[in-house]
DNA sequence: CGCGAGACTAATAATAGTCTCGCGGTGCATTATT
């Protein structure tokens, strides 16, 4: 066993931190212990710390997966400037030939106690068997949600992630994000293949930080709202907005309103994304308007405001954003201007299901050897792209050895194509109620992640008063009690409306009954019933 | 799904209405040019 002090020891000579909190040692006990953790707590809450000091406790090279090239530099930066021993060493397409091999050689000869990769890195077979040599003690998964809500048609690698760690052989593997509901933390788990894994959640509460939702009708008005709601602030803040047009303009636009602006999306090149990243960072640029492009691994303490322009396409996105304020606990605002047309794109963002010919031609291809997204390209004649996630979905599908005969096989793909549709999409319908309750703002959306906090008394609901108390015990199905339900199964339930509920089920996901037909149908059956 | 651009339509002059099409977010790695 390794004890409480050996860990906090080790915390301050390698790596300066006096004191921790109780999720890491929690997390850092477990792993040290033998146990696979998945941890979900804020940014800057230290979840590095976890994965540098159970590393250092497994011995050996620890790998660490992580999405952004940036990310990884950034900690390669920070260990190695750190008061202690321990070295690390970043694995990209941005290291020269002569780089790749002293970062190998030095995690093979222990002078690198710490190698970052990406999924794509991991995704070739040559690294992975260098990698395989080195017995890794840990490998740690950083920003996992990646995991979850990746790989469908988006960087691939993550799909299968866990084939590539397992190949690896490392006795133990840790994943840590700042955003994950229940259904996002049973697929990190299931799709990394971690073993009973130890799951620490800490700090969904954010107490400064005001949430308001502003309704409007008309462009105009959804123009105006962003600017009043810009306008009132002091201090830097971050405006999203979901296309790269409705950023620029944007931009245009608070500019003219005298803040002082930076655009940041995917469509501007390195060069000018990194000027705005510096500037902000450095106080240069208050304002910051951007597409989803802008915040993974975003460590400014004093954002003041988050005002998302269009209403994203689920809860787990929106406080994920919204979430970058106020992270110093000085009182923050995240305004939310909802224009219910916006949602649309949300539904378009969620994942098609391909088509029955596509799915057929690959699956042929993938019985007949094709196992790779050129080659299954190739012969289908699809786009690489296509081809590699409709093989993806092949293989998840074998997984669930559901692969019997070519048409079992392409049914079964088109079926799960279909239950993930249906599981953004109940996500959207999320995103929907978080516009439109009249509960506290806090409380829906802390609910929504399965977790409970009193109300925050500070939201605009709250604020008018139509905030209505949460259901009590006498109420019939309170929040956060278990309910078993005929058709969906058993459930916990996360709102509860003057007509409605919503019930986070274990096996569906969300689901919004209506209160009438539950109570007619008896539909519902709570544990003491 | 919803929006805007541009083509088409109905009509015989210029223009208002209708229709179709394309577009919309995240980054790794790799490769061909400056």
């Amino acid at each position: 066993m390794t004890s409480a002090r050996q860990i906090r020891d080790l915390a301050r000579r390698e790596f300066g931190h006096d004191s921790l909190l109780p999720g890491q040692s929690e997390a850092i006990g477990a792993l040290a212990n033998g146990e696979d953790v998945l941890l979900v707590s804020p940014t800057g809450a230290g979840k590095s710390l976890v994965y540098q000091v159970g590393g250092l406790l497994r011995g050996g090279c620890t790998i660490v997966v992580s999405p952004l090239l940036a990310l990884q530099q950034d900690q390669v930066e920070r260990i190695d400037a750190a008061p202690g021993e321990a070295r690390a060493a970043r694995l990209s397409s941005a290291e020269g030939e002569q780089e790749r091999r002293d970062a190998l050689a030095g995690a093979a000869d222990g002078t690198i106690d710490f190698l970052f990769l990406s999924p794509e890195q991991l995704a070739n077979a040559e690294v992975r068997a260098r990698l395989a040599e080195l017995r890794p003690g840990l490998v740690a998964v950083d920003e996992a949600h990646c995991v979850s809500v990746w790989g469908h048609d988006f960087r691939p690698d993550y799909f299968r992630l866990g084939e590539l760690v397992a190949e690896l052989g490392a006795q133990r593997i840790v994943a840590m994000t700042a955003t994950a509901a229940p259904p996002v933390r049973d697929d990190i788990v299931e799709r990394l293949g971690m073993n009973n894994a130890r799951t620490v959640v800490t700090g969904f509460a954010r107490p400064n930080l005001r949430l308001d939702v502003v309704r409007v009708e008309s462009e105009d008005d959804q123009r105006d709202a962003v600017r009043a709601a810009v306008k009132d602030t002091d201090g830097a803040g971050i405006v999203y907005c979901r296309t790269r047009p409705a950023a620029e303009e944007y931009a245009a636009l608070l500019a003219e309103d005298g803040r002082r602006t930076a655009v940041y999306h995917a469509g501007l090149g390195h060069r000018r994304r990194d000027e705005a990243y510096d500037a902000f960072m450095a106080g240069e640029v208050d304002t910051i308007v951007a597409t989803s492009a802008f915040g993974m691994g975003i460590d400014k303490p004093d954002i003041r405001f988050v005002v998302h322009a269009q209403v994203p396409e689920s809860p787990d996105t929106y406080y994920q954003e919204v979430g970058r304020a106020g992270r110093d606990g000085e009182p923050s605002v995240g305004t939310l201007v909802y224009r219910p047309e916006d949602l649309a794109l949300g539904r378009f963002f969620s994942a098609g299901v391909p088509r029955a010919d596509d799915v057929r031609s690959v699956v042929a291809a993938a019985r007949a050897g094709d196992r790779e997204p050129g080659a299954a390209a190739e012969r289908t004649g699809l786009g690489k792209r296509k081809a590699g996630r409709i093989l993806n979905l092949v293989r998840l599908v074998e997984e669930a050895g559901a692969a019997t005969s070519p048409k079992r096989h392409t049914a079964a793909v088109i079926e799960v194509a279909e239950a993930h549709q249906r599981l953004e999409r109940s996500r959207v319908d999320m995103m929907r109620g978080y516009a439109e309750t009249d509960r506290c703002r806090a409380e829906f959306l802390v609910g929504y992640f399965g977790e409970q906090v009193d109300r925050c008394e500070v939201c605009d609901n709250c604020r008018e008063g139509v905030a209505p108390e949460t259901g009590g015990a006498d109420a019939p199905y309170p929040v956060q009690s278990r309910v078993e339900h005929d058709e969906f199964g058993p459930g916990v339930v996360t709102d509860v409306e003057d007509d409605r509920l919503t019930v986070l089920f274990d096996d569906v996901g969300y689901r919004t009954l209506s209160l009438e037909v539950v109570e007619a149908e008896g539909l519902l059956a709570t544990p003491e019933h």
